[in-house]
DNA sequence: GAGTTTGAAACT
DNA sequence: CAGTTTCAAACTC
């Protein structure tokens, strides 16, 4: 069967173009004619472009390209780059294989030669994948070309047998890797391919270049996108198949795909941001894959978490990810909302997803271009992810009704995004159901443009300052001093620091920095507030427990402040002074450092009283957005120990939230209505949503009585929210939970799998 | 936006 | 460990 199957497959190749094959191909889709020719300047350009950067970048290049190797049939990279040695090879394995390096960069491509080559073993190749994913195959077969030829199955066969099927396969692979390259931003050229499978008609050669293509995930990306004929028990046994596979699946199948996903980062990235990028990325993956897998197949989604995301070493992985989910995601999540994936809801996720790949264009490139995110591959990621979050969050508030959207095309916002719906799919399913592509663009726009002093600025308004921005002009970022530093994070764009060396660049430096900090304090990067649940309660004066049962480590030293301001690290983290503080005269509205909390009989005056609760109440209120911001970026702040409890991450003060205040103490109001509110009439809220996603005020308000008059007062509020929201919350959750800022829910638990700082010392 | 205040971090 | 200096955030105007 194989070898004259081949050799027809072979013949044809050098007048590929006259095939039956190419001529549909170019029948379905506009692009066909300029296709090749388009395909291969875009990618070689790019790739050309990007490469370089990319491999600057050894950590995250290295890896990928070892695992695409190691995963994919030892294929040679460096022999793929030739094309022409390609060509004129005349094995016909490594002719294949080569070719599918080349499809991966594109740049090399030359839709003659490779597909002949390739179509001249195709058989095997896909013998090679049947074993590895047969499942994947039976779906190939199933895509209509396949159907015809070999509706039983043999898989392999189906392919081999159907030259159309080697040739759209080739070809597919190329869009597929293109779409792949793509995959952070579905930009120019790489938008067409996809829009091209959104026919009707083309997306049968979509589905099955898709699947015989060796990336199960891109493939599967690719159909849940494209895929209208295919009928909803198809698509999700397709979905439910690629979970499987990817969570079953060999680590090899697995890897080939993040080797493409690394392929997509130099095609599409921007080189001098691509590592940076893959840093972010790697924070959203975890949602992602919740998402993707969640929307597949609900149940299965669990499996992957762990799978890809657990390690913070897979950004690659996770940019890749990312990018999927977020083209992929939103109609995703609609139809997981549905229920069922119907083929109406296909029709209308491919619409999202074709509107998106649209609008995504004009937003990647900017993405690509402007905006720059530098999260570094290694340390820090999850940190600035979580600060990257941040500032998503912030930017929703800014731009409410554009924020969510907004997200998606924005890198930053994606990290939110994918944290939300992790959380709460329905919210996600919301979003995606008003996403608005051409808003979304125009409010990215407005984002991007702004200057990192605009958008600072912006964000004082009120809103959580749960990222890092630090302003320093002579620490370079390498010490304590500066924030970010000692959250963990890397400056990001939005810091106006000089001379910073605190940037993925100087990845080196920073982790030599920060070695040496441990190494004169271990402690150093750890949280600063401990929580009084936390087994660790270094802190001797559990007699001093506050209501938020949460104390600063060191304690604080104020003079002046009286710990009622936030020079005072206890009262900014939101925790009582304990016995640790050697503050003087101190009125910690969470706790003054004797253990005895404000309250109406420790207040001398009304105003006094007053004051201390606006404060303590702002604070809360803070918090609790600040703990908004937490939740949804639990994966990543949670990476670092450090972070858990660093005052100044999380639950930072926002500068002036007033407005909470009355919400706060309107305790009988139920936060539940609030939350509600906020999330767009989400109910869960008093489980998973009061933690993960519940608007500030309903968290804090467990605190807030205590704080303020004792403990006594607002039962009410506590049933509301808070208790279920407890009881929810995991019993490891012991170290999070008692402080204000820090209650978590399950999402703790999957951000925790997150590994910490790289290599730095067990901070804790 | 500039200047001041404050207290942690770093240094001695 | 204590005192001093440096630093950047917080705050004020």
């Amino acid at each position: 069967m194989d070898t004259p199957e081949k050799a027809k497959i072979a013949s044809p190749i050098p007048k590929f173009e006259e095939s039956p094959v190419f001529n549909y191909i170019n029948n379905l889709s506009p692009i066909k004619p300029v296709k090749s020719i388009h395909v291969t300047q875009t990618f070689s350009s790019l790739t050309f472009a990007t490469l370089p950067s990319i491999f600057a970048s050894p950590q995250v290049n290295s890896r990928k390209e070892s695992r695409f190797l190691k995963g994919h049939q030892d294929l040679d990279l460096e022999n793929s780059k030739d094309s022409n040695a390609v060509a004129d090879s005349d094995n016909g394995k490594n002719t294949a294989e080569q070719n599918e390096n080349e499809n991966k960069l594109p740049g090399n491509f030359d839709a003659n030669i490779n597909i002949g080559e390739t179509s001249v073993d195709p058989v095997d190749e896909s013998f090679g994948f049947v074993i590895e994913l047969p499942q994947i195959l039976k779906y190939d077969c199933a895509s209509p070309d396949c159907d015809v030829a070999l509706p039983d199955g043999a898989d392999a066969e189906c392919i081999a047998q159907q030259p159309q099927g080697s040739v759209l396969q080739q070809y597919t692979e190329n869009h597929a890797l293109e779409i792949e390259g793509g995959t952070k931003s579905i930009s120019g050229q790489e938008g067409e391919p996809v829009q091209f499978s959104l026919d009707g008609s083309a997306s049968k050669s979509t589905d099955v270049l898709i699947f015989s293509s060796p990336n199960d995930a891109i493939a599967f990306r690719g159909l849940i996108q494209t895929s209208p004929d295919i009928s909803t028990g198809l698509l999700t046994s397709l979905v439910s198949s690629a979970a499987q596979y990817e969570i079953y699946g060999s680590s090899e199948m697995t890897q080939p795909l993040h080797r493409i996903t690394a392929g997509g980062l130099y095609v599409e990235g921007d080189p001098s941001h691509l590592a940076s990028e893959a840093g972010m990325e790697t924070n959203e993956c975890q949602p992602e894959m919740d998402e993707c897998v969640n929307e597949g197949e609900g149940s299965d989604g669990q499996g992957l978490v762990p799978f890809d995301y657990k390690m913070s070493a897979d950004m690659h992985r996770g940019m890749r990810r990312r990018c999927l989910d977020f083209e992929v995601a939103e109609p995703l999540q609609g139809s997981s909302d549905e229920g069922g994936s119907s083929s109406s809801s296909l029709l209308v996720q491919q619409s999202k997803s074709h509107k998106a790949s649209k609008d995504k264009q004009p937003i990647h490139v900017k993405q690509g271009g402007g905006s720059k995110k530098r999260i570094l591959p290694g340390i820090g990621l999850h940190l600035n992810a979580l600060t990257s979050s941040s500032k998503n969050i912030k930017q929703e508030t800014v731009l409410p009704d554009s924020a969510p959207q907004l997200s998606m095309s924005n890198q930053d916002n994606m990290n939110s995004m994918a944290s939300e719906n992790e959380m709460d799919p329905a919210v996600n399913g919301l979003q995606v159901t008003e996403y608005d592509p051409k808003q979304a663009l125009v409010n990215y726009e407005e984002i991007n443009q702004l200057s990192p002093r605009k958008r600072r600025r912006r964000e004082p308004s009120g809103e959580p300052e749960a990222c890092k921005r630090c302003n320093c002009k002579k620490s370079k970022c390498l010490k304590l001093y500066c924030e970010c530093f000692a959250a963990g994070v890397y400056c990001i764009e939005p810091c106006a620091c000089q001379g910073c060396f605190n940037k993925p660049i100087h990845e080196e430096t920073v982790l030599a920095t920060r070695k040496q900090i441990e190494s004169r304090n271990p402690l150093a990067f750890a949280p600063k507030v401990i929580r009084a649940s936390d087994p660790v309660s270094e802190i001797g004066d559990e007699s001093n427990k506050t209501p938020a049962s949460a104390r600063h480590k060191r304690g604080c030293n104020c003079k002046k402040s009286n710990c009622l301001k936030k020079y005072c690290e206890c009262y900014q983290g939101g925790v009582g002074c304990s016995i640790n503080c050697r503050c003087e005269g101190c009125k910690n509205a969470f706790g003054t450092k004797d253990g005895s909390i404000l309250t109406r009989m420790d207040c001398e005056t009304e105003d006094d009283l007053e004051k201390s609760e606006m404060r303590a109440v702002d604070h809360i209120a803070w918090t609790a957005d600040g703990q908004k911001s937490l939740e949804q970026n639990d994966s990543v702040i949670l990476s670092t120990p450090s972070q858990l409890n660093r005052p100044s991450l999380p639950w930072g003060f926002p500068p002036k939230t007033k407005q909470l205040r009355s919400s706060l103490l309107n305790v009988g109001s139920s936060s539940s209505v609030r939350s509600n509110q906020r999330m767009g009439g989400h109910g869960l809220l008093g489980i998973s949503s009061s933690f993960g996603k519940q608007p500030p005020q309903a968290s804090p308000d467990d605190d807030i009585p205590d704080i303020l008059c004792g403990g006594t007062p607002t039962a009410g509020i506590i049933k509301g929210t808070s208790p279920k929201g407890k009881r929810v919350s995991p019993p490891h959750s012991n170290s999070f939970s008692s402080s204000p800022g820090q209650r978590s829910g399950g999402r703790r638990l999957i951000l925790r799998s997150i590994p910490s700082f790289p290599s730095l010392t067990p901070q804790h």
